[in-house]
DNA sequence: TCAACTATACAACAATATTTGAAATATTGA
DNA sequence: TCAATATTTCAAATATTGTTGTATAGTTGA
């Protein structure tokens, strides 16, 4: 995970309708809904539909195989995890100190 | 955690400048950095800081706090695992059954 | 009060993202 | 092969976002 491909993921999921796919793909784990399926779900015109979809699979955020005439798409779902790790990295690495607090010992940033 | 929210913290995470400034704020949890001293790490015009500084407080992805002339930003660093929750929310719930794999007595979804 | 410093607000421009409609590609089944 | 279906591609119009410069507000210490 670097920065360029962090952004992306968030970019992908800074839109409500790329956002409302990825949980209904999430829901529909690990088969996955083919675009149409989403389409009908969603009410959202398939070119319209489809170019969000791009944007997902170009960002990492979901898988696509072809089945006949039809794209079966499914979320990618450890990709989160990782994202969440990158994230976090170092955290409370220059302020230590003030993250350990003794009088409840734990470190502050244990809840991530 | 609803919609809105959700894309408001996604798009904050998805510049790369944002993204540093967070990731920074991580390592400097839990005392946090003047406004200042971000600028100076990352090399940034103080006016443009602000503004992408603003988008993330708007967002909650940072807690502000004055302190004399300065402002102190801290990262709220709880608030990822709450937008996962709201992200993998229901996950594989239409499709249990593919979900749960007998082979291997887990969940396709718990690596989550 | 004054000057220096920290930070924000606003406006304008450039760059980028999104939506829409029309057309193209590819697969299926009769 | 032909018609129907599923999906993508392209170009144009629209909307949004990011950056920069300038101006403004508040704080500090002499």
């Amino acid at each position: 995970m670097d920065k360029l491909h962090a952004t992306k993921i968030f970019e992908s999921l800074a839109s409500g309708i790329r956002l409302d796919v990825f949980r209904l793909l999430v829901r529909h784990a690990p088969t996955g809904l083919v675009a149409g399926e989403i389409a009908a779900v969603l009410e959202l015109p398939p070119n319209n539909l489809s170019f969000h979809l791009k944007a997902m699979t170009h960002a990492g955020l979901i898988n696509v195989t072809q089945e006949g005439r039809y794209q079966r798409y499914r979320a990618h779902l450890t990709l989160m995890q990782t994202l969440i790790d990158y994230l976090t990295a170092e955290c409370c690495a220059a302020d230590a100190e003030a993250c350990f607090d003794t009088s409840k010992a734990s470190k502050c940033c244990e809840s991530i």
